[in-house]
This record gives structure tokens, C-alpha cells and sequence, in this order.
DNA sequence: ACCATGAGTTTCATAAAGAAACCTACTCAT
DNA sequence: ATGAGTAGGTTTCTTTATGAAACTCATGGT
């Protein structure tokens, strides 16, 4: 990423936004899940440089996110493809439209949705508290103070 | 964001990218959810420079995901806090925790999470079959062609 | 009078992103 | 056999963003 990481970030968050954090990767993800696989899928779906496409599909490959394959040989041609770790990232994407579907100052554009494999059903994420089984809205839910600040931090004002 | 920004991309996932899809952006958002609201609050949180910050405020203010609130006018100070719709952002930052905590390749920090208001017990994200209400694994969920590829670009270069 | 606090802004060096041209191996039509 | 086309990249160069540090401003405390 940049000279100041987010490593030091001891946080689950800081973590994954280390591998899918930079600019344009999880557009690439969100396509890669719609069934993108090749470079020139990418470019065509994407408005992206391609030496930045090329930068980002090899830190996805690198993270483990995508899996770079031979597709054929008599040129050699690969593709990237979607591993389980990638796809794992789905609840990521679907919280992300969820958001901007409500939230679209901007023209609102389709939802954006996935399905059940097999049922077809539409398929969105929600917060379920463990304990109580509730599906809860975002008012009812509190970052707990753990993670939260970094560094250790003293008292503070 | 940069010269070429997501808006091109009729997308709900690109438009929420547009609000916090830049360096550094969501970790603010993950304080600001853990309860920091001052300028200072989030510089000794964050290793982020305080032009970079000052920046980022300004955009989440103008997106409405915080808002600037005087506190004190002896000397005015002003302070950020959430509004409705930032912490609507909360299971974005909860499935970004998730995927942190179960691909950590890096030393795998505490489970960051969040907890039900009243209950106390853990709050986590699920996707959930809108048809059958199962609760589903990524494997069993595939993105909907739709939204796909953005835009209706005709061939180009 | 002098230092500290909080919230910024300004200035400057450095690292990313974007654009365009170029490269490599083939395949296919003429 | 020549030339065009395709797929997947690199290289080079220019513009933006980011990071670090210094500086501002209004006030309060000692």
C-alpha cells in the first residue's frame, strides 16, 4: 500500500482492508464475483489503468483471494479465479450495496443483488445478535470498546 | 477521490466506495463507531497525517455519514459524530471483522465485535435467503449477472 | 509572560494512479 | 509470408494523493 500500512493496526478490520483495502480492489472482487475472470474482462468492466489492474490482480493472488490459472497453451493464457477465501468476502460486497441502495444520494441505480444457489432467492446480509437470536437494526448495535482505539491508549480526557 | 472516480459505475457497491471507499475512510468510520469524535481522538487512533484527516472529515460530513458539532465556544471546538446513516455502515465494518478474523494469515488479533445494546450479547452478520430464510455460507450464494458489468461500454480503445 | 490545548492549514518530498505506447506469442485471413 | 488481430502484460512519463513537519489561531492556565 502506502508507506504508512495499515499493520500496526492490531484490528480484524485493518486486516482485511490491508488486502482489499486499495483503491479499485474490490471493484475487482465485486466482479470476480458477477464472473469476471480475465484481465481484459476486467478492463472492459472496470475504468482502471491496466498497469494498476495488474498491480492489484497480483496482491489479490498474492492475499489468496483470486488464483491465477492456465487456461490454455498454445498461447499460454491465464485467468484469475475466485478461491473459497475470495468468495468469503461476499457478505463485504452485499453489506456494501445494501448501503448505498438506501443510501444513494446519487441517482439510485438498480439493487444490486445476489442469489441462493438452487432456491434463487434473493440473498442480503443482517445483524443477528447471538444471544437473543434478533435480527437487529444499527441503532440497537454498539462496537464493542475492545478492538476499537489501537494503540493502547491511556485514560484520555 | 482521483481523476477517475467510480461514478461512472451505475452500482451500489461503487457508489458507497465513493463515500468511503478511500485510504483510511473506513478506519475512521470504525472509530468514529467505537466512539472517538475529535480531530485529536483520531490522530492518536490512527497513523494518519492530520491533513490526510482533516480531508476525510470534511468528506464524510459532506457525504452525511458524520456531522460537525460545536461542543464548547470558549475557544469554538467542534466535534464529529455519527449520524443514523453512518452507523448504518456498522455491517459493513462487522463483515470486513469477519473475514479479518477468519483469513487472518497475520497474527490473528482479539475477535473485534460488537455487541446488542440492552442484551450485551455478540452481534455478527449473516446472509440470509430472503425465500427460504436459510442462513447461507458464501458457497451457496453467486452474485446476480445484473449489476455486473458496469457500465454499457461499447468496445473502446 | 509563557506554555499548553484543540483543531486545523501550509508547504514540500515522495509514492501511487492514469495514459499511452510498447512487447510477446500466437492464430487467422489474404 | 505478410499483415492484422487477440490476450495479457510492461515501460515510461505525468498528474494526484499521501505523509511529515512546521506553522496558525484563539483561549486558558500558572
Amino acid at each position: 500500500m502506502l508507506r504508512r500500512t495499515y499493520d500496526d493496526q492490531v484490528c480484524s478490520i485493518a486486516r482485511t482492508l490491508e488486502v482489499v483495502g486499495e483503491r479499485w480492489t474490490l471493484l475487482i472482487v465485486r466482479d470476480a464475483l458477477a464472473g469476471v475472470t480475465r484481465f481484459d474482462g476486467f478492463l472492459t468492466c472496470l475504468p482502471i489503468a491496466r498497469n494498476v489492474l495488474s498491480d492489484r490482480l497480483t496482491g489479490l493472488v498474492e492475499h489468496g483471494v483470486l488464483e491465477r490459472v492456465q487456461y490454455q497453451d498454445r498461447p499460454p493464457r491465464h485467468e484469475y479465479r475466485l478461491t473459497a477465501r475470495g468468495r468469503e468476502l461476499t457478505p463485504v460486497i452485499l453489506a456494501l450495496a445494501a448501503w448505498g441502495n438506501r443510501h444513494g444520494s446519487t441517482p439510485t441505480g438498480p439493487t444490486d443483488v445476489a442469489e441462493h444457489v438452487g432456491c434463487g432467492g434473493t440473498v442480503h446480509t443482517q445483524m443477528v445478535c447471538e444471544c437473543c437470536e434478533e435480527q437487529l437494526p444499527a441503532s440497537k448495535v454498539v462496537r464493542r470498546p475492545a478492538g476499537a482505539a489501537t494503540p493502547p491508549r491511556p485514560a484520555e480526557r
